[in-house]
RNA sequence: GCGGCGGUGGUGGAAUCGGUAUACACGACAGACUUAAAAUCUGUUGACCCUAGGUCGUGCGGGUUCAAGUCCCGCCCGCCGCACCA
């Protein structure tokens, strides 16, 4: 080796080191503190992408600190291995889910390792592995026992030509994304898990996570979705189906209960179903309501349609005679399918109402002049046109109504969710197996816990419509007693898998049961959690729902899975296309693009390289595929080597921001890490040295080491409390270059600050570029240890701070004065600076104003 | 549509508790070294002007304050999520 930083040769023998010394193995205990770092686990999609790359980096990053810091860290890292592109690959590839997803393993593991994470490999899972949804099985039993879980009638998304359900995203405007058939909603029987049960919980345990980001806890907040309000009954007038003389409204606005017009019934309600049997058009009318997909974006965004029933009902206050109607936006899966309609003061009523000229009643007044017809009124104020309950408040009249409405049983207090209960069912091949059977006389039971697990075919064929589970009669068969039985052929949603795997990781060969008590009440809570803020609502409440889950049956101790949480933004980088006459764009790589750039170095043209057609900047876009833009890590670490990878991810962003990708970027990574290379290769030359005397230093030496000790308490508090590693690697580059810039004369003192520097930096940039500090260090302290740096408390204090005087708000002068000084001292020397004295001139201070150690403040009178 | 987040030089970003706006890095320009290039090093770099100084300037429009990128009100634009992608 020489002072030509070299990353593949310095990176491949730390990596060997680490290997030879099982440096990251976790012990099962320790007498040290423990800490639990993980970063959400990979789908193994088959290349690692940047977005992954910064997520373990983030994750690597806080590990290897605690560490340093002399924590008991268990780092771990698995494969959330179930999933749909699996499927989708193995038709385009000719093969199996299974050897597609083990291929892939491979290849990511070799990718990972390349990257230096400081993983315990030894307790490396993958979900599609018996050994591990064998526990989900014998959970969904427990749970299923437990009346936690139940079965119901629910929608999907389906294709009526390939007879299969689509998930979300494979439907394109409202077509099949294979066949461009018009996608049709389908009711089936489905499995659900009873989420609801913790709705309280779950929104109450947001309060004890302080260690949450505020937007997360905000998102899940609205997510569950608590309001209160009252349940409202509505006597029908002749109804054509018996259970059906009441219809019952929730509603949180009892109060603008004079102002309803209708209700709104969903399509698939009983009573609509009913008097479309005997009314063609009302038929027609509810066969187009199903050609709308199972979710809600597009629930809020359609235009708004329905038709009269020729039904009514009472007014519960009035008597009143009111229309019901039936409508597209209203759904049966969500509350009782009926909707209260309140035109004037609620906005998809006011909508349904202007589009069929319905009515629309002003009950609720302002203190300014409102056009009802104009705009629906949403907020609160006095009662109007409501008879009796004129003038009250909106507090008031809401309860003396909802009282009323009580006391006459024509209503009940109800406390509302958003939230709806878990559809855990798939009806998809490549998942857990749902471990159910059915009898031939349709009892449905749970496979016996001793023939668990129900193992899921490996070898199979797909043909990218129906799950090979729902073909395979001999797989479905099965002997319960004598008896026939049916397997359930629907799979579980892989949401599941990624709800308890932080807590298998405590004890991933455990088994003699789901989890090992001793070691999840010694690992958990995961102490710091990482990934990306698109899992913000769905998997954190899918975890912390199982975590209490897993709780009440003991297998776990505490009630919240992750103290902290990190939420990492998107990788970008920047598309370029070129469009046809019909305006579709296709997509072309950065790599074929010449770019021409104005002076400032804005681009002002684009070329395809090899064509010589323009081409047209999409600007930053998020990675992908299809967009041509993903940059791939194998190629980047194969030029630069991991460290200036890692380095570039950490300091282009902070970690909850997006992060634009930038080639250029990436090279002052790799000319940071070289100059450092150089530098301290340069120091070794100067072999033994004393130790720094920080009571024998001039001026100029104390100034450089206490540069180096404030250095080393922000890139502490950076790394640590605010996770911000771009500033702290800032402000290590700021110090590299002052150390750079020092004169090293022939006193042994200067050369001994510059050793000091150069070592701090090393030890700093640890955790972020491991494999150049491991071997500088080594070079430096051979056997030695590296453990974070202390930093001296006397080098914090300064003695001269710089005052900054401002004159009627505006920065006139600055000057030097020593560390707290009285308020009369610096007074004096802020007026008698020269250009605070101009700015002055011949008019009265009005008042001063002194900030300690920064700042005065002259107010002149006008 | 609903919920959440963001917008600062040519670019990525910094300013941590209302107190020096633009740290650090990229790019650009100029110079040193070199036969030359690469690499490296040094310097300059928000805009404008009457240039020892001043005026303007953090998406737009208002407000609070001695003082606002930061707080409040109203907009515009972009991104993420919306329950079968993971």
């Amino acid at each position: 080796m020489n002072d030509q930083y070299h990353p593949q040769k310095i990176e491949e023998m730390a990596q060997k080191y680490w290997e030879q010394h099982q440096t990251f193995k976790t012990e099962a205990t320790s007498d040290k503190e423990k800490f639990y770092c993980l970063s959400m686990f990979p789908y193994p999609s088959g290349q690692l992408h940047v977005g992954h790359v910064r997520n373990y980096t983030l994750g690597d990053v806080i590990a290897r600190f605690k560490r340093m810091k002399g924590y008991h860290v268990m780092h771990p890292i698995g494969w959330d291995a179930f999933g749909m592109p699996a499927e989708g690959a193995a038709i385009k590839h000719q093969t199996a889910p299974a050897d597609w997803t083990y291929q892939n393993i491979a290849a990511m593991t070799v990718q990972l390792k390349k990257l230096g994470f400081s993983f315990d490999w030894t307790r490396e899972m993958t979900t599609c592995k018996p050994e591990y949804y064998k526990w989900e099985q014998w959970l969904f039993t427990i749970l299923y026992q437990k009346g936690l879980i139940y079965r119901k009638f629910s929608a999907v998304n389906w294709c009526p030509q390939d007879e299969t359900v689509l998930a979300n995203e494979q439907v394109e405007n409202g077509r099949c994304w294979r066949c461009d058939t018009l996608v049709e909603r389908k009711e089936l029987p489905q499995w659900f898990l009873k989420i609801t049960d913790y709705s309280d919980e779950l929104l109450a345990g947001l309060e004890e996570l302080s260690a949450w980001p505020e937007q997360v806890k905000a998102m899940q907040k609205n997510w569950i979705g608590r309001s209160e309000g009252i349940d409202i009954d509505f006597k029908v007038f002749d109804s054509p189906v018996d259970q059906y003389d009441i219809l019952t409204a929730y509603t949180t606005r009892p109060d603008t209960l004079m102002g309803v017009n209708c209700l709104v019934l969903a399509a698939e309600h009983p009573l609509s179903l009913a008097i479309s049997e005997k009314n063609t058009v009302l038929a027609t009318f509810i066969q187009t309501c199903k050609q709308t997909q199972v979710s809600e974006t597009t629930l809020s965004v359609i235009e708004k349609k329905g038709m009269n029933l020729g039904l009514e009902v009472a007014h519960p206050l009035t008597g009143e005679r009111l229309p019901v109607w039936v409508a597209n936006y209203v759904l049966m899966d969500y509350g009782s399918g009926v909707v209260m309609s309140v035109p004037g003061h609620d906005k998809r009523d006011w909508e349904f109402a202007k589009s069929y000229y319905l009515p629309i009643k002003q009950v609720i007044a302002s203190k300014t002049e409102i056009d009802i017809e104009a705009a629906p009124f949403l907020q609160t104020g006095c009662l109007i046109q409501s008879g009796e309950f004129d003038h009250l408040d909106c507090q008031v009249a809401w309860r003396l109504i909802a009282d009323r409405l009580v006391k006459e049983k024509k209503a009940a207090l109800k406390v509302n969710y958003r939230l709806r209960d878990w559809g855990i069912s798939r009806q998809r091949y490549w998942g857990t197996p749902i471990p159910m059977c059915y009898l031939e006389d349709d009892t449905v039971m749970c496979v016996p816990e001793e023939e668990l697990p129900v193992i899921l075919p490996e070898s199979v064929h797909l043909n990218g419509m129906q799950s090979p589970l729902k073909e395979d009669l001999k797989w479905q068969q099965i002997d319960h007693k004598g008896q026939l039985a049916k397997r359930e052929t629907d799979t579980l949603d892989t949401f599941i898998e990624s709800s308890w795997y932080y807590a298998r990781f405590c004890c991933p060969h455990f088994q003699e049961g789901m989890l090992d008590v001793k070691q999840t009440q010694y690992w958990l809570p995961v102490d710091q959690y990482v990934g990306g803020i698109e899992h913000a609502c769905m998997h954190l409440l899918y975890a912390r729902f199982f975590h209490k889950i897993l709780r009440d049956l003991d297998l776990v101790q505490c009630s919240e899975p992750f103290k902290r949480l990190l939420c990492q933004g998107m990788v970008l980088a920047d598309a370029f296309y070129i469009e046809n006459e019909a305006g579709v764009k296709s997509w072309i790589a950065a790599a074929d693009v010449t770019i021409e750039r104005n002076e400032k170095g804005r681009l002002i043209q684009a070329k395809h390289t090899e064509s010589g057609q323009l081409v047209s900047y999409a600007g930053m876009l998020k990675m992908s595929k299809s967009k041509q833009n993903g940059i791939d890590p194998q190629s980047l670490i194969l030029h630069y080597g991991a460290d200036t990878v890692r380095l570039y991810l950490l300091f282009a962003a902070p970690p909850e921001q997006q992060l634009e990708w930038s080639s250029s970027g990436t090279e002052g990574a790799y000319r940071f890490l070289k100059k450092l290379w150089k530098m301290v290769w340069h120091d070794l030359d100067r072999g033994a040295l004393p130790a720094v005397n920080k009571a024998g230093l001039n001026k100029l030496q104390k100034k450089l080491y206490q540069h180096i000790h404030q250095v080393i308490h922000k890139v502490t508090d950076d790394i640590d409390r605010r996770q911000t590693f771009n500033t702290a690697i800032s402000s290590i580059m700021e110090l590299l270059n002052a150390l750079s810039k020092q004169t090293i004369s022939k006193d042994d003192q200067d050369a001994a600050i510059h050793r000091a520097g150069l070592q701090a930096i090393t030890c700093l940039l640890a955790p972020m570029t491991p494999h150049i500090s491991h071997v500088l260090w080594q070079k430096y302290a051979l056997e030695k240890e590296m453990t974070w740096p202390l930093y001296d408390p006397d080098m914090l204090i300064v003695d001269q701070v710089t005052y900054v005087v401002q004159v009627n708000g505006k920065m006139r002068a600055r000057f030097e004065a020593e560390t707290n000084c009285s308020e009369d001292t610096i007074f004096q020397m802020a007026l008698s600076q020269k250009n605070v004295k101009n700015s002055i001139g011949n008019q009265s201070i009005k008042k001063m104003i002194w900030v300690p150690n920064k700042l005065v403040s002259i107010v002149l009178s006008s």
